[in-house]
RNA sequence: GGUGGGAUGGCCGAGAGGCUGAAGGCACUCGCCUGCUAAGCGAGUAGGGGGGCAUAACCUCCCUCCAGGGUUCGAAUCCCUGUCCCACCGCCA
């Protein structure tokens, strides 16, 4: 949300600056509406200011014996107008606040104007696309064949866009997770988290979700509840409602979810394969600092996640979103996008963020700075550290061999119990394995259920 | 889901229609004093919104005692609804 004080000083400035946005604004409609709510305001505080003075002057006049009946009916009459006014006030600002609810954040001055993808800038890239000396499968046949993902069940499960993940495949995905939460914990200074994956309304506004994006989440008809489309909306609302001591900040959290998105509007786009899904994993970061440190712990921020790739030894590009390509609530951002053999394309694997004060203002928290100073606004960052489903995908295609198997990156393999190579496993093989610990466990004697 | 009890400042806690934005305590900050690891004394310490004004200092008005309604000249205080917390019962991984 933006600061109101934006629209009163600065229209002109403001305009220009939200015309590098895609959609139209309602700048002077929120203008308008303001001075008249503030005209209205004034008004009624003298009339409550005299309704206080005549109140404690009945009081006093009572004490004497006396019943003031005129006083106190021309008190009456002022606590009508009070009335009026007050619920002309109340709908004036709620109309002010759903204006500027739907209103996107201001794009900082240090990003590249542009209407979409194509005026994004490269900041840097890491490692070269390997060279294949085969043809390079998608990740869906990797998948198939070595039978670690099962896209026909996942549809049969819940609809298209879901995908099983089975044997070799669901431990990557959980290798993926605890390798991503211990780097950022360990070594990145990241606390981390466990949060709802169903959230309420007040906490999907506070990070922009709601009102405008309804239609891309998914809802419990019967609660005033939501399935999270990423950790960002938990862990940023962690202090929402919140004044937090200065000396607190920043504020860097990391958890593991799933994530829920409806993809409302990408029909058609990535059909095949799991690169786009309903539910997806993934391992967020986010920030809550002071305003003079929030472009900084973007860089930090956007790093942390780079780190990811790099000791996957996955080739990515980092790029400087435009101002058409931002999201709603971010004031800059960073895409990391990783190498598919199979598209010959980078694509997104992660998006890092400021906010500046923007999500602050919709959540309503401030810190207070060192010694008893004013409270302000936060500034909340928020970034994928990283997207897991995604992560498993460019493994897949980027680590694949000629005869169809998977290497497993070294830093996983300790947490894949030593196993360095995705193979097709034989049915004999998994039998002998499944019977070997009921042998360990039972000996050969016959089992009974338990 | 049922019954009962709660929700007051950074924290604890009083208040039961009228100078109560709120006693008292704790904590913190500043000052004074004391020469010894700390005591004593004094002062101060909520947030938000208007107006004046330079988006400073300062002045002024209004609102806020869980939220939303209601009664009243006047509500932290009375009434209604909701939310959350605690206890017991029921159910349950």
């Amino acid at each position: 949300m933006l600061d109101i004080r934006l629209f009163r000083e600065n229209p002109e400035e403001l305009k220009r600056i939200l015309g590098s946005r895609n959609g139209n604004f309602p700048v002077d409609e929120i203008i308008s509406l303001d001075s008249q709510r503030r005209e209205i305001l004034t008004l009624t505080d003298e009339l409550k200011a005299e309704r206080n003075r005549g109140s404690r002057a009945i009081a006093e006049i009572k004490k004497t014996g006396t019943e003031p009946l005129e006083l106190m009916e021309k008190m009456r009459a002022i606590g009508e107008e009070i009335k009026k006014n007050d619920t002309r006030i109340a709908e004036h600002e709620s109309s002010i606040q759903n204006l500027l609810l739907e209103i996107p954040n201001l794009p900082h001055a240090s990003v590249p104007v542009g209407d979409d993808e194509a005026a994004n800038v490269e900041v840097r890239s890491f490692g070269t696309p390997r060279e294949f000396d085969f043809e390079p499968k998608a990740h869906w046949d990797i998948g198939e064949e070595l039978g670690i993902l099962d896209f026909e069940r996942g549809v049969r499960l819940a609809e298209s866009r879901f995908t099983v993940l089975k044997g070799a495949g669901a431990r990557l995905s959980r290798a993926l997770i605890n390798f991503m939460l211990n780097v950022h914990t360990l070594e990145h200074g990241f606390l981390e988290i466990e949060p709802p994956f169903l959230v309420n309304s007040e906490t999907m506004k506070g990070t922009g979700q709601l009102p405008k994006f309804a239609e891309d989440l998914y809802s419990c008809s019967s609660d005033d509840l939501w399935l999270i489309p990423t950790a960002e909306v938990p862990l940023t609302n962690l202090h929402r409602e919140e004044i937090i001591p200065e000396e607190d900040l920043p504020l860097c959290y990391t958890a593991y979810t799933p994530c829920f998105r409806r993809e409302a509007g990408s029909h058609g786009r990535d059909v095949r394969g799991m690169l786009r899904q309903h539910q997806f994993d993934k391992v967020e970061l986010v920030k809550i600092c002071s305003p003079e440190d929030s472009f900084d712990e973007l860089e930090s921020l956007t790093l942390a996640a780079e780190q990811i790739l790099v000791r996957l030894g996955l080739p990515f590009r980092t790029v400087a979103l435009s101002t058409g390509d931002m999201g709603f609530s971010a004031s800059k951002t960073y895409d990391l996008e990783v190498w598919l053999p199979s598209q010959h394309k980078y694509r997104e694997i992660s998006s890092c963020s400021n906010c500046g004060d923007f999500q602050a203002r919709r959540m309503n928290t401030r810190f207070r700075t060192k010694g008893g100073g004013r409270v302000q606004f936060v500034h909340t960052l928020n970034g994928s550290g990283i997207a897991v489903g995604r992560c498993l995908i460019a493994i897949l295609e980027n680590y694949q061999t000629k005869e169809g198997s998977v290497v497993i990156p070294e830093v996983l393999v300790p947490y894949m119990d030593g196993v360095s190579v995705i193979e097709r496993p034989s049915k004999k093989c998994q039998r002998t394995a499944k019977m070997s610990w009921v042998k360990r466990l039972f000996g050969t004697a016959k089992m009974s259920s338990p």
